[in-house]
DNA sequence: CTACAAGCTACAGTAGGTAGAGGTTCAAGC
DNA sequence: GCTTGAACCTCTACCTACTGTAGCTTGTAG
């Protein structure tokens, strides 16, 4: 049996966060020394690597909570564990379309500065030459 | 002058974000009616205009109240600008090159993907198989 | 048997907002 | 001038996914 701090150190975890992951209801109650201390088996040990690896592929905890609802019923079919992988990959990818938007807008804007005083940088003019958002929520609202 | 929905609009911000720039001191106390209702002039708008744009761009709230402390002291060398600037891109860059992690690992586990039942899924299989992990955190620490 | 590391609970705080309750004010239409 | 209702007000709580602290208790190595 597995005292928390174990349990953290093996998975890569702080305690603090193995003790939340139990109060939302995603690690089950574990077992107590008769002093009160939570002690860990090895399913609890398989649980949250599971969970600790799909966040780290960036899987909300709503999401994780599903797919180990998944894979707590066997015989349910594979599809709906696609469907979650999907919408994961689905997610990541509008997220790095997004960034790699800001990237070259952070790229052309850092190529323009090249002045000696605030009053000319091409940064600070570039986020406050808000013309175009202004018109976008006056005709879009 | 403009009321607080009307600023709202023009920036594409919610009412309540802006009440909440101003507890947290980005935007200035405004002038109020005898009501009591807020009143905005065009200073407030190209302030606010300016933080979205900046928030768009990814950069924190910490990082745009330093811009605009340098935007308010026009003196001051525009260094100070483009170091803000490109640790942004730099933090940026950090999260796509994360990103693109993701998205080829969760490429990678759903074109495994190809059974029926969950017992032999390989979504939730790739998820469990902790054995990379594990070694990395007993070996770290 | 004694230290003290590690555990315990409970609460507060983080970023960056969002939502709702319950009450007041502004402005347009009659 | 009066009414109506949309928009405003404050205050509080909530969201995600944790992290940190205070003050106390337990487990274990020497």
């Amino acid at each position: 049996m597995l005292a928390i701090g174990t349990l953290a150190k093996r998975t890569g975890t702080k305690v603090q966060t193995i003790r939340y992951y139990e109060q939302i209801g995603l690690l089950p109650e574990p077992g107590r020394t008769e002093g009160g201390q939570r002690r860990y088996g090895n399913a609890d040990l398989d649980r949250l690597a599971f969970i600790r690896h799909a966040r780290q592929l960036g899987f909300t905890l709503e999401a994780i909570r599903e797919l180990l609802n998944l894979s707590d019923n066997p015989s349910r079919s594979c599809a709906e564990v696609d469907v979650i992988a999907h919408r994961q990959l689905k997610e990541v990818e509008a997220r790095i379309a997004r960034l790699e938007a800001l990237r070259t807008e952070l790229k052309r804007m850092l190529r323009e500065c090249s002045r000696e005083t605030i009053s000319d940088c091409r940064v600070l003019e570039v986020l406050r030459d808000h013309g175009a958002c202004l018109a976008d929520h006056q005709t879009g609202a």
